[in-house]
DNA sequence: CTGAAAGCGCTTACAG
DNA sequence: CTGAAAGCGCTTACAG
């Protein structure tokens, strides 16, 4: 294997120096080099297929064209896969690259990754966490561009970007009773995750804007056999609602389980909604199930966005004035599918 | 914000040069440097919080102990997301990093992931295939360290790791014979993805093994709702089997759904297995999924392992003669759990 | 208009 | 036993 053309190699075949190399091929030629000289270069640089290397520039530039993401366990899941998407879409059209590192929520894994981040003089920080909550930012990340997704900064010192659960809860069950639903009940996650609240208080919301009683909702979890049960219970043939509000798809999933096997139809007998729009479970779900979509996507890419707008001001991040920055609540569309219909009685 | 502590920095508040804090932080200080002055240079070092400039690093030795990995669309997927977490734990723990790039099945997109890795100077490469299939080695990957994962060069060039989906697909089958089933349908996936193919032989190896007639798979392919659709299909009243054979977990969520709707109870009438052993489905459906488990985590794990023993050795990389490395099949162990009764009949 | 020099931060022969 | 020098590959002032 043939060693990478470095740029005197360029030069050496060119006939000129490192620098008129340098020069030409960063487009500041014009009226420093002579007109035949840069073609030579230009020619010389293709034939040799050169590239400059990345590392050199670094070092010179105190720069790595490289993003830092330090996540708490969401590398795993399909959502943090978006997410990261989202974030590595908008860092590669701007040249960057990603270096994640995944700290399973240990606080040890966490400080030696932005200990390995900073050595390898990484331009900024994405921190992503696994599901909605404050985060205690660290020094790592305070002098630094940095945002924060899926989480925020109590003081909001960092950028955060957040899925506005509320408002797509809201909005879902807002939907529900547009449809005619007026005794509707909510299956939802459990009390550790924030987003269970947020949920709660969005479906609160809409029922009390339209004037109906919110039963309390009943507490299941995030699983599909948590809805199941879920709906066992609720699902009685004495009292039963109309609908169902349910924590994410999963749960959608088994209470979809659940009616079948009570002989109840969706919608017929009870319309279902879920939470997330898991792109493997409610539009393949039987009926396609109506839910409301997470961005995750764009929230990884709305957060890379404002690291990298950061890394090219630069300046601010040096200024040493404390600064409050917004949390963006990103929209949460909601995805009108087949499993609503009016209710039955 | 202070700049971070240099070689220099340490050496001056040492009194020492930069060579003698070179040698003592890198454990060749014993003989070489008087016993009082590496005491010195320790403890300057730890003051300072000195830790050396990665980025410099590289640059001297023309290694960055990073590992570039393509993928084709895996990095979105909760499956790409465990490859890539064992990949990563055990670049991590070899102090390497990894530089991801998604292709999106882009050849162009391809081409330019190579060679923006190469200019940062990765020390080795790992491919990964969403879906299991052979891959054409780009050039990039030929004289380097590299690995395959989910796919396999056509000749062998290069060490790739796949799971075992006839033996998975075979054990799953042969668990069901032996529970008593005689009359058992394979809802298939659709022809395109090899893994269909391998699934079915392995179903059809058992059925062969056993002395049993093994009725054509039926195709319906990937999600729950083709699930459902086959399921309605093959469970008629005349002739129903006692047992289904799913395309993976996703099917069998259909298939589930189907059951309950035509007032069949799994595993009492019908018992059903699935593939894939998804974590957020199979062992928390209702009943809990029997089912076969895709290793991703070993095989990112195992690849990396090899293109991280090919950096240390170095020189094989360079060797001129065509290699022909083994193909690894990773064993997919049966999950045992409660969608598997004896037949009723 | 062009080349030689300095320097980003590090380590490794090489003199002394 | 220790310091000065060279060099990894690049770019940017700085002389000429």
């Amino acid at each position: 294997m043939p060693r990478k053309a470095t740029s005197q190699d360029v030069a050496d075949l060119a006939g000129v120096s490192r620098s008129a190399v340098s020069l030409v091929l960063n487009g500041r030629g014009a009226g420093n080099i002579a007109p035949d000289k840069q073609a030579l270069i230009m020619e010389a640089a293709r034939s040799l297929g050169y590239t400059p290397n990345a590392v050199a520039l670094s070092l010179r530039s105190r720069r790595s064209s490289s993003i830092g993401v330090v996540t708490d366990a969401t590398a795993t899941t399909a959502f943090g896969g978006l997410l990261l998407r989202g974030a590595s879409d908008v860092a590669l059209a701007a040249g960057h690259l990603l270096l994640v590192i995944d700290t399973r929520n240990d606080p040890q894994r966490e400080a030696r990754a932005y200990e390995t981040l900073q050595n390898r003089q990484v331009d900024g920080f994405l921190f992503a966490a696994m599901s909605l909550r404050p985060y205690d930012v660290p020094p790592a990340l305070r002098g630094a561009s940095s945002a924060l997704v899926n989480c925020y900064a109590p003081d909001d010192s960092l950028p955060a970007y957040l899925p506005d659960e509320v408002a797509g809860s809201r909005s879902v069950t807002r939907h529900l009773i547009e449809r005619g639903h007026r005794d509707i009940v909510m299956l939802t996650g459990t009390s550790d995750l924030v987003a269970s609240g947020l949920r709660e208080q969005g479906f609160r919301e809409a029922m009390d804007a339209a004037g109906l009683p919110a039963a309390a909702p009943v507490t299941v979890g995030w699983e599909i056999d948590k809805g199941y049960a879920g709906a066992m219970r609720v699902l009685t043939p004495s009292q039963r609602p109309t609908a169902i509000v349910c924590a994410n798809d999963h749960v959608a999933v088994g209470v979809m389980l659940a009616a079948a096997q009570l002989g109840m139809s969706v919608p017929g007998d009870v319309s279902v909604v879920g939470y997330d729009d898991d792109e493997n479970v409610a539009p393949c779900l039987v009926p396609p199930l109506t839910t409301v979509r997470l961005p995750h996507r764009e929230i990884g890419a709305l957060a890379m966005g404002a690291v990298l707008s950061s890394v090219l001001d630069d300046a601010p991040a040096l200024a040493g004035a404390p600064k409050v920055t917004p949390r963006t609540l990103v929209d949460c569309p909601l995805v009108v599918r087949d499993s609503v219909a009016p209710p039955s009685r």
